[in-house]
DNA sequence: ACTTATGTAACACGCGCTGTAACAAATAGA
DNA sequence: TCTATTTGTTACAGCGCGTGTTACATAAGT
């Protein structure tokens, strides 16, 4: 799968924290500055997340983006379903099989049901952690590199 | 995923097919046929299979490709691990973000956290199905294929 | 020797992802 | 109402990677 998945989730890490910690939405080109690449790839995926209801964006000064919902309710699969692009994690075949053959013939369809039961398995387990879990993590592993530092120094 | 995994899923079928049916081996341009592809895309995946000891090979006139275990024993997951060149399903960031920033600097490493415990879960479900369940499954959507043409004759 | 079949390296083609530029649209403030 | 700011959208360039193909080496049987 592509990175946007990766980048939605790095782009709500940041929207959750600008709102919670400073109270103002977060801009594309603040994203864009931590994720390190450039605003209209933010802008692009900030699409996704608006027509599955994650955020709301506003034009103009002071504008920006803001989760629509509390960070508690925003699962990583919710992330995960909003920038699919209903492309398959695991790629069929390149060309049609022949289908004369008994395993050609049906090979597709089997694999597609044993597929789409992995995935389903996969999107289960990113059911399980919310944005709320994320900054929380991000914040535990933010100290205890503090820590670390503060022991070297020592 | 590249599709080199569902190639090598459907050449195990056909290996198996071969010798459980007709007691002799599979050649590669019988598989490149069934597959629809070149003779070489198969021995290139054969290449993995051979080296996780799934198959064993021979050259030369009768040669071709034998299980090298009963298929009960051979697991799509053990297929998968066999052909997986460590590039990870969800893909992470294209460019190493910010380290400057909290959310930059760990979130890489919780996202290869969580990632990994997502795939984990879809492997345990491949572990759940072998060749042998493959073929068994083939031959009945075959079966059932042909009773629908009979169907529509009648 | 000759035929058959695998093993491997090298290369061309094409698709899709990523990054970038350009411009339109909306919003707040002077 | 004019300007600055920020999102929204399209179009396109670059490039890495997967796939297919050719060519040739290696092995095994007759």
């Amino acid at each position: 799968m592509n990175s946007r998945f990766t980048l939605a989730v790095h782009m709500l890490g940041l929207i959750s924290y600008h709102q919670t910690q400073r109270g103002e939405p977060a801009t594309s080109e603040q994203m864009a500055d931590s994720i390190n690449t450039n605003p209209v790839v933010v802008r692009r995926i900030l699409g996704d997340l608006r027509e599955a209801n994650l955020v709301e964006t506003r034009r103009g000064v002071g504008g920006g983006v803001r989760l629509a919902r509390k960070p508690e309710t925003i699962t990583l699969r919710h992330v995960y379903e909003a920038v699919d692009q209903d492309c398959e994690l695991i790629a069929l075949h390149p060309n049609p099989p022949s289908q004369s053959c008994m395993v050609g013939a049906h090979i597709e369809g089997f694999l597609r049901e044993v597929f789409g039961e992995a995935e389903e398995a996969l999107k289960q387990r990113l059911a399980a952690v919310t944005v709320a879990d994320l900054n929380l993590e991000l914040a535990r592993r933010s100290a205890r590199c503090m820590q670390d530092v503060g022991q070297q120094m020592a």
